[in-house]
DNA sequence: GCGATCAGCT
DNA sequence: CACAGCTGATCGC
């Protein structure tokens, strides 16, 4: 493999910073400018209110915070790529171009509303002004885009879910745990900044979703210890979406760092023989979940809800659609396990069956069906599952069916009164449409969260979610330090 | 013209 | 809120 990079001092990323024995900025530091790391100079002036407060990180706050996406798949048509306009067209029920779908129409007149009370001239003279002054450099929020210091691994020349910083100085592995959105941002098929290391299912859609260029990417099995770099490296199933791990490292100079990515915790994971035999000393964690008002159920018993539910709905009302959403990857087992219990085929698109093939799970691959008209199970975008959409969408299956039951499956779909009571789950519905939220969440609730820290005991935690604000840093920590007492 | 990235939104 | 995106507009090549 050709590395574009050669790190002059590898195990260094930034030897002008204060760190503190784990090679953390020090609180009390004051070199935060020098924690830029990309390969850009940054200009920009810092004038955020918590710099005051604390330093912590700083150059976290100087990563942005935007997530945008633009997930384009290679489609069928031969090599070319296809940007899927919406979804009636994709069905093909719609006609392109000229096609005013129905969907299409309420979303850009939305759309237009909104616009509009924002003073549309102004918006745009402003960007152009900034344009013309500003010719030939990039805008600040981009000029100050730096890799934040959680996804550095110290005494590494790792990095992980960090591509949208271009070239990382003193990176020379790049580590991907799963593959959504917001942790493999910046990864193109033009990416040449050293190589990807990720499970194979990850892998597999660097190649089909981005075309990212294969000399690139490594795959790694799981539960098998490999040596990058002089660093002991093993990946450990994640229990988030397909392909998902969590990164354990251990240093020549004994060090063990864990880094969850996204993950669910569970109670087969404290038997896991590396996270038993290895003391860790730093745990990077998923706190998407860090508050105690997230107390949802298992994910066996949100699919247990939404079968049952199903099956009523159906007595019911035999001509009823099932309708589940789900973002590009993430939640099968909950439309899985559905066309398990009906006996029927699962109908969804092209680009999403190619992605769900490349997975390799024959059971799920033998259920995908091409054809709409062949199944009563249909699995569509999550943003799609409103009532017009899907009264829309029934109206196209003419006359084959006269309801539709759709699922929501987030880990959003809490409520502190539900709790985890299921079946008080009130459905919003408008005549024959009904949608379900399901609390099925691939992230840890708080419980599971606390159980997998106090199991794992780890001197130190970094938190990679909800660290923006100095009052949700200092909550969650003060939750560490109660769970790792005594 | 095309791919990448933006702000705004959910 | 924020999961993990989605959209049209804009930017760079």
């Amino acid at each position: 493999m050709d590395l574009e990079i050669r790190a002059e001092d590898p195990l260094s990323f930034s030897d002008s910073e204060e760190l503190d024995e784990n090679g953390f900025p020090l609180a009390s530091s004051s070199g935060s400018d020098k924690a830029e790391s990309t390969s850009e100079p940054t200009s920009c002036n810092d004038d955020r209110p918590h710099k005051k407060l604390s330093e912590f990180a700083s150059d976290f706050y100087a990563s942005g915070s935007d997530c945008t996406s633009l997930l384009r798949i290679r489609n069928e048509k031969k090599n070319g790529l296809l940007v899927q306009k919406n979804l009636l067209q994709m069905w093909g029920i719609a006609k392109s171009e000229v096609a005013e779908t129905s969907e299409s129409r309420v979303c850009s007149e939305n759309r237009k509303r909104k616009w509009k009370g924002k003073e549309q001239g102004d918006v745009f003279g402003l960007k152009l002004n900034q344009k013309k002054n500003e010719k030939g450099k990039k805008p600040a929020h981009v000029q100050s885009r730096s890799c934040p210091f959680y996804k550095k691994i110290p005494g590494t020349p790792f990095t992980v879910d960090a591509f949208r910083y271009g070239a990382i100085e003193g990176c020379s592995a790049y580590f991907l745990t799963h593959f959504h959105y917001d942790h493999y941002g910046g990864l193109t098929k033009r990416w040449c900044h050293g190589p990807i290391y990720c499970t194979s299912i990850t892998a597999r859609l660097l190649d089909i979703c981005l075309s990212v260029n294969q000399s690139y990417i490594c795959a790694l099995e799981y539960d098998k210890e490999y040596e990058i770099e002089g660093i002991k490296v093993t990946f450990i199933e994640a229990n988030h979406c397909p392909g998902a791990a969590l990164i354990h490292l251990r240093l020549s100079d004994g060090r063990t760092y864990l880094h969850t990515g996204d993950f669910r915790a569970s109670k087969s994971m404290q038997s896991h023989p590396i996270l038993l035999n290895y003391h860790v000393n730093v745990l990077y964690l998923d706190t998407t979940y860090c508050n105690p008002k997230y107390r949802f159920p298992s994910k066996e018993e949100v699919i247990a809800f939404v079968v049952r539910t199903t099956q009523k709905y159906l007595q019911k009302q035999p001509k009823t659609l099932v309708v589940v959403g789900a973002y590009s990857i993430g939640k099968e087992r909950v439309y899985l396990e559905i066309s398990r219990s009906l006996q029927v085929p699962i109908y969804t698109n092209a680009s999403r069956r190619r992605i769900l093939e490349s997975f390799g799970w024959s059971d799920l691959s033998s259920r995908l069906s091409n054809s709409s008209h062949s199944t009563r199970l249909h699995v569509l975008p999550l943003s799609f599952l409103r009532l017009e959409n899907l009264n829309k969408y029934l109206a196209t299956l003419n006359q084959r069916f006269n309801a539709v039951l759709a699922f929501r499956p987030t880990g959003w779909t809490f409520s502190e009164a539900t709790g985890s009571k299921l079946d008080l789950i009130k459905p919003t519905s408008k005549g024959n449409i009904t949608i379900y939220g399901v609390p099925y969440s691939e992230h840890s609730s708080f419980n599971e969260l606390r159980d997998f820290v106090k199991f794992l005991r780890p001197d130190k935690i970094i938190p990679t979610v909800n660290a923006s604000s100095i009052a949700s840093r200092d909550n969650m920590q003060a939750l560490f330090n109660n769970w790792l007492k005594s």
